[in-house]
DNA sequence: TCTACAAGTTAACCTTGGCTAAAATACTGT
DNA sequence: ACAGTATTTTAGCCAAGGTTAACTTGTAGA
């Protein structure tokens, strides 16, 4: 069975068609032109290249600040993988210098890899507190947070924070 | 050079850090017990699995729409890939049920296919409204939605929707 | 110390999603 | 009708991210 038939969201939005689709993305809607179309695409697969990297250099970060160090034991198990993926991404992390470690030790991250850890926790936390002010339960906004955080744009992030603070001096 | 060196969003953040990281997230924020962590990972590797095949069979819905046809020439097109890569996509995309065709002709969806699409669109419109009603320019708003669709729970679309709605009202 | 168990690595395999180049099929205009 | 062009498919290549199974290394306890 394929993912998406758990979903099951079309149920659930039969009864208010009109909000669902204004006017101007109804089916009169025209495509956009191909070459920008395209972007969006190619935006998208960028993204892809990058997510996976980002979250293990991210996860190594949070390892090393709250536990004092990063074992791939421990990726492996919050990652939800086995150890041998953990082993084989690390090489390729390893391989475009963002994390460091002796063989059989724990790992490190370089100045690069914390570069990317900061700008990619910052961006995790932006989304995450952004769908919590929304109204978002904690358990939702962490998932979708994780899955989100790597194709927001910087535009949108700037919006998103704007939202937090003002939601924020409004509840105070 | 790694994409994430082109998003450049750290140089944006330093003035304001307390925006970013208040105290439930900032650096005495414990990690989750493993596995929820692990399943928030799962999830995000599960919508990965399914992205492709709803964007396709979106894209194919679109055309069939608006240009009467879907062909793997404009498929190749917006997406922005070969031909050769549209034709193996679309094998799949047989195999799983969702299209239909008969060699070297034009693509149909099945039943499930129509479902997924219509799932799949009616998603797209919702994050995508949700960012124009934020202040999302429409470029950005199309690129990041894109992105972002396949990775927003249902409660999250629920919420989006009531406030593009209220938005809306809001404006009038 | 040395033995067992835990942790990390390596090898061999799979699928997906890209690519190019070449072959097969469909379409169009004279 | 058929020649030439456009479209689709096939074959062969690659890298990424996953797996299991077997091997190596590190570490803690008797």
């Amino acid at each position: 069975m394929l993912p998406y038939e758990h979903f099951g969201y079309i149920g659930a939005m039969t009864d208010s068609p009109n909000d669902v689709t204004p006017d101007r993305l109804c089916k009169a809607d025209a495509l956009p032109p191909s070459d920008q179309h395209a972007q969006q695409y190619a935006a998208v697969r960028n993204a892809h290249e990058t997510e996976l990297l980002e979250d293990y250099v991210e996860l190594i970060a949070d390892l090393l600040e709250h536990q004092g160090e990063a074992r791939s034991t421990d990726i492996a198990a919050r990652m939800g993988v086995s150890q041998a993926t953990v082993s084989k991404t690390v090489t390729r992390l390893k391989s475009l210098g963002l994390v460091s470690s002796k063989p059989y030790r724990s790992l490190f991250l370089t100045e690069k890899g914390e570069a990317m850890a900061a700008m990619s926790h910052q961006r995790h936390a932006i989304v995450l507190q952004f769908l919590r002010a929304l109204g978002v339960s904690d358990r939702t906004a962490r998932i979708d947070a994780e899955g989100m955080e790597h194709h927001v744009s910087q535009e949108t992030l700037e919006i998103m924070q704007r939202y937090t603070r003002e939601q924020g001096r409004r509840d105070a």
